[in-house]
DNA sequence: CGGCTCATGTAAAAGCCGTTCACATGAGCT
DNA sequence: AGCTCATGTGAACGGCTTTTACATGAGCCG
């Protein structure tokens, strides 16, 4: 009856317009604010205007609306990964940290999608899109991998893409989850998670037999010619991918 | 009335007798079985025979129990990772590499306390004594760290063993978050979880100049004459840290 | 032994949430 | 204008959390 109703009718189109839209929002917001765990679909209803009946028109239930916001999260994640990872420019070694940076860039930026995806406890198989989206995501990692494997120095075995794929994710989702959460509680570090994960991936990919000071990296993709020397114990950068934290 | 109330009393004592005790139990049992955001108060007070509001004679609220469960957790936690690592013996690398399967396998073997201690969103900080006894989980891989730092070799700079500690805390918390819940949806791998995170710490350790294989590693936990060769390229075990799954 | 007291448990109630169902409404088509 | 179907509403059910007033019986004190 309040004109106030009339107008907002008014504003947005048909009975709500996009409700939909506007409840995935909402419940973005929640989340953020309270964990996944707090977030309540009554209160998703309400911020959009609508009654606590609505949201089951466009959602089979409030399982089904988390999962597709996980479902996007991994959506944005990939695409972040994808430019992070810039096809592996302007060096591979290079690329491959700007994709890690970018992991905890995500978990730190998206709380709320992070949530979702990673700590929601929505299984990935409830959803054979979400499934699928989060194996969109983890397979530029997987390429990543793939680029890096390709460069191993001759001489030593190769090591499995896919292997140093999940090694590289659980790194940077065991810091991310451990670490590098914004506002909630988390425990007190001597470095900045970025450091950490930084330090721990090239140290890693040391022990791969990688040459990880940035002098020895070409700019191309395409393998340099090794010198022999950079695959050896003293190809050590002065002060190791630690040193003083700036 | 019932005369199996009665008997009931008469077998545990006073009123309950302990259900603090039978609340912890059932709440673990449950959350072992739907997990910290499916487990209810309420349940917990059922399957110990008592009314609903029973167990807020023994916890504050919900989250409190949950905390305790936490706080247990991380007890058990410590002193499994502490039997793990059993002082460093035979040799440092080898209990180091014990105390990684030891996570994962408390990860996999107590699903209910690694749920409340590390995916139900209490806040760590919300009980001193269960910041306190997360501190001293931690506290044994960081002293593991410690004694593998001190037998860097030498000549290299020595890591430091605060991050070595992170950097193995996040590893081991990755694996077994992405991919090391028992019943629970999880993802695909080509190797198991042990053999991924051993794999991870061995090219990590590798990565900081540790002779991985072990015939290089003397039993005493006392650095021996590292031959040369251990901390050059060559130092390799054939066939890598992977190679064939068993 | 009798009675007091306090910890421990119960019942009932308020308030919230998820979910369902019958019903209302209005957008778009004919 | 009228039909129809997607979309939103209100009321209702059961369950959960938490609080409050009340019950009970264990252990102590005389």
């Amino acid at each position: 009856m309040s004109w106030r109703k009339e107008q907002r009718r008014a504003e947005r189109g048909y009975h709500h317009g996009n409700l939909k839209e506007a409840l995935l929002q909402a419940a973005l917001g929640l989340i953020a604010e309270k964990g996944a765990a707090g977030f309540t679909f009554a209160d998703a209803a309400r911020m959009a205007g609508v009654s606590a009946a609505a949201p089951y028109r466009h959602f089979r239930d409030r399982d089904e609306l988390l999962s597709s916001i996980a479902q996007r999260g991994f959506e944005q994640f990939e695409s972040r990964l994808t430019a992070a990872w810039d096809d592996g420019r302007p060096d591979t070694v290079t690329a491959f940290e700007r994709v890690g940076k970018a992991y905890l860039a995500f978990a730190r930026e998206e709380p709320a999608f992070y949530n979702a995806m990673f700590e929601s406890g929505v299984p990935v198989d409830s959803n054979p899109a979400l499934q699928a989206a989060s194996e969109r995501a983890f397979n530029i990692i997987r390429a990543a991998a793939e680029r890096l494997a390709a460069l191993a120095p001759p001489g030593t075995p190769r090591p499995p893409a896919m292997m140093m794929a999940l090694h590289i994710w659980s790194m940077a989702h065991g810091v991310a989850s451990l670490f590098s959460r914004g506002d909630a509680a988390r425990r007190k570090l001597p470095m900045s998670p970025d450091e950490l994960l930084e330090a721990e991936v090239l140290i890693y990919l040391r022990g791969l037999g990688f040459p990880t000071d940035r002098r020895s990296q070409a700019r191309s993709a395409e393998p340099p010619p090794v010198p022999p020397e950079a695959s050896s114990g003293s190809g050590v950068p002065p002060g190791g991918p630690w040193g003083k934290p700036k």
